[in-house]
DNA sequence: TACTGAAGTAACCGTTCGGTTACTTATGGT
DNA sequence: ACCATAAGTAACCGAACGGTTACTTCAGTA
């Protein structure tokens, strides 16, 4: 047995939880297997978090509460035209899916389970303040004429996580689709910039390039 | 009990097992349940199909042959314009998915098992003839220097292929993420013109608008 | 050093899982 | 009519599931 800590042990739980659920899938993933994966009996798993279904939820909640926090970094970064901060915005969805790759995993498990255990508040904090810079910079330039009327914050949104959510979770469909190599990161920063740049370009008016 | 008959009863234990196995995936169904639903017994299902992953396995290399028959859906031939292309192959990406529920469910399950299932050559028939037709007019485009030379036919259908799969194997997330909602069939189509435009747009050079 | 509350576990419970066995029942050829 | 054969099922099996209970072991402290 390992020396008595708490934290350290509820950290572990978590951790092969994540791991677990991330791999498996709700259904997949069993107590007895994160406890052993976690050092611990599965009675400690359950004193530290509940029901399985409890468990599963505190992981993918904070999951989501990772992200909206790193998104928040955007608050601070001054981008100052939409281009530059929607290549922002993809940049820091990238970044947290490639350090998170169980992330993805975990919203396509949750979106085939009808996103029953998502909390709904916890999900939409991820829009964040990024989104407000986002529709604060949309709208100025709206009353420059500079971007079409019929954009608005969220069809922008959806396209720049349809962008990253394919890409880190259906990468093997895509692959034989596209051909594409998701692995190295060129690739990555190349398809954040192409993006980033065909999204600015999409919305733009005649006169204003997006840039 | 129905009246004997053994090729009925294994179509209807087939079609159990395909409706069971997109809703609920492979570990969240049952053999029990399946058996209940194709109204035999449990034995039944095993004696005429193996084991659970026999079954499993013959349901979706079944569902995959019949996409590769279906590979007919990317044709959009009389589109003489980039717009009208990109709009014509988002459109029928999405008629397909909506005729096919089940095909973004199997999809996801896939990839999350890393498309082990999947046969390259039968889903690589999916890019179809739309796609060439695609290339030539991308290409002949580019010649008159209405399309971004960074612009390939591979980023493009990423594209095309992201914002589908998004809209139906990701609405759970993506709802609460943009508020969205995602069934009424006016929000599939403005989504179809507003994307094929904003993708027409996002790869034009300054000169051409791609409409 | 003796006590105490918390950390942690072994063993168990009822249920359900995938799969098997022994059995019953309908059907078609003679 | 009869019976061999195939269609189909009820009941069961060991294992594993999520979850509980009774118990042990450690660390701080008065």
């Amino acid at each position: 047995m390992r020396t008595r800590n708490k934290e350290e042990t509820q950290r572990r739980i978590f951790d092969a939880a994540a791991a677990a659920f991330a791999d498996l899938g709700y259904s997949g993933a069993t107590l007895d297997r994160i406890a052993k994966s976690a050092g611990c009996s599965k009675a400690l798993v359950i004193r530290y978090f509940g029901t399985k279904q409890d468990l599963y939820r505190t992981v993918l909640n904070s999951r989501y509460a990772e992200l909206s926090q790193r998104e928040a970094v955007h608050v601070v970064s001054e981008a100052d035209s939409v281009v530059d901060l929607l290549r922002g915005i993809l940049t820091d969805l990238f970044a947290f899916n490639r350090e998170h790759p169980s992330f993805a995993r975990l919203v396509s498990w949750e979106n085939l389970n009808g996103a029953e255990h998502l909390d709904p508040s916890a999900a939409r904090a991820a829009r964040g303040p990024g989104w407000t810079r986002l529709r604060h910079l949309l709208e100025e330039a709206k009353r420059k004429g500079m971007v079409r009327e019929d954009v608005n914050v969220a069809r922008l949104v959806y396209a720049l996580q349809a962008i990253t959510v394919v890409y880190f979770s259906n990468r093997h469909t895509m692959k034989i689709l596209t051909g594409f190599s998701f692995e190295s990161p060129q690739t990555m920063r190349a398809f954040v910039d192409f993006y980033a740049e065909l999204l600015a370009r999409g919305i733009a008016t005649a006169q204003g390039d997006g840039t």
